[in-house]
DNA sequence: AGCACCATCACGCAGCGTCATCGTAA
DNA sequence: ATTACGATGACGCTGCGTGATGGTGC
């Protein structure tokens, strides 16, 4: 028993704990970002040195880089905090895989619309500068220019004219006056 | 001339101007929303009722609609209130073009670099649901559950286990504790 | 005259950025 | 002992949410 023991503590190969500014600069992410998930309930380091210095595992660089995805993809802290806490709220393993299954399930959902948006958006302006390199480029009708593009073949001949470029090449608006 | 001007106007098929609730709700944000986008310069109704009520031209349906979009992509009312403004500031349609062109390449990239990471965490939120949905799903091992799940099967097995699967299934961080 | 709608403060909140000041690490 | 780095406040900022209170439109 005593001989497991010591075998398993002598197995662990000193696992080198991380600074607060490794942290930061190996997920991206900053010194301030990082204490502030510790402050928010979702992120904290194993011990802190003598002199106050948090250390971290390096699991906890990775629970920091997943943190990190999810506030990308638009997750509140206090989402994250409930979807990390949840295998150890549960009864046991069935009702822990199923209510995490089920937050994922929310997550992929609103996560998959906002790809969607994001390629729509992306579609829009991409073509927005196709319909500006052409004609736009070379136009020097200094007549038609600022405010009467709307009649210019750019804007009418296109069938569809994309949103982005119906917006910023369209007529001024009431924000847009001197 | 007076002929001309009396046609044109004539030809304004009195447009609808809407209200503050339509363009919330035809553009699905809220009325603090729009309240506050002119606030910061950056959408103004064309005018105002006799009670002080805004109206707005469908045109400005569309520029809020593209507003919108840019703020889920993650651009601030800053960089948009520039976007917007680019056309009315530059000197010909040339340069005016080429800044638009410029601007949204920006825009592009860091879109397209948010939604591929986007769908990486969207993959590994789906390799996490399949793991979980096999063996956890029916564990009754109440003696492993939930401390020793890192030396189960389903967290070797699988010789790429996923991130997301890791962090969430992984032994307690210090966070986790009582 | 009634009911839905809108305007204008005003305060609140999340998620950090940004100093300033001072102690630690090697 | 120097130099880089980290800790701890504290205040600031964006982009709205959320009332409260009172006027508008039809």
């Amino acid at each position: 028993m005593s001989e497991q023991l010591r075998g398993a503590e002598a197995g662990l190969e000193e696992e080198r704990l991380l600074t607060t500014g490794e942290m930061a600069r190996l997920s991206g992410t900053t010194l301030r970002t990082v204490r502030f998930y510790e402050e928010a309930g979702v992120l904290s380091p194993e011990r802190r040195s003598a002199g106050g210095h948090r250390l971290y595992h390096q699991r906890a660089l990775e629970r920091l880089v997943f943190i990190h995805d999810l506030r990308v993809a638009g997750a509140s802290l206090d989402e994250i905090r409930e979807l990390l806490e949840t295998k150890w709220t549960a009864q046991n393993g069935r009702e822990a895989a199923q209510r995490i299954v089920a937050a994922l399930d929310a997550q992929i959902v609103s996560l998959s619309e906002k790809v969607e948006r994001l390629n729509t958006l992306r579609a829009g302006l991409l073509a927005t500068q196709r319909g500006l390199q052409g004609a736009c480029q070379t136009c020097s009708d200094a007549e038609r220019f600022p405010d009467d593009c709307d009649n210019c073949d750019v804007m009418k001949s296109a069938n569809h004219v994309p949103l982005p470029l119906r917006v910023l090449w369209g007529v001024r608006a009431p924000r847009d006056e001197a």
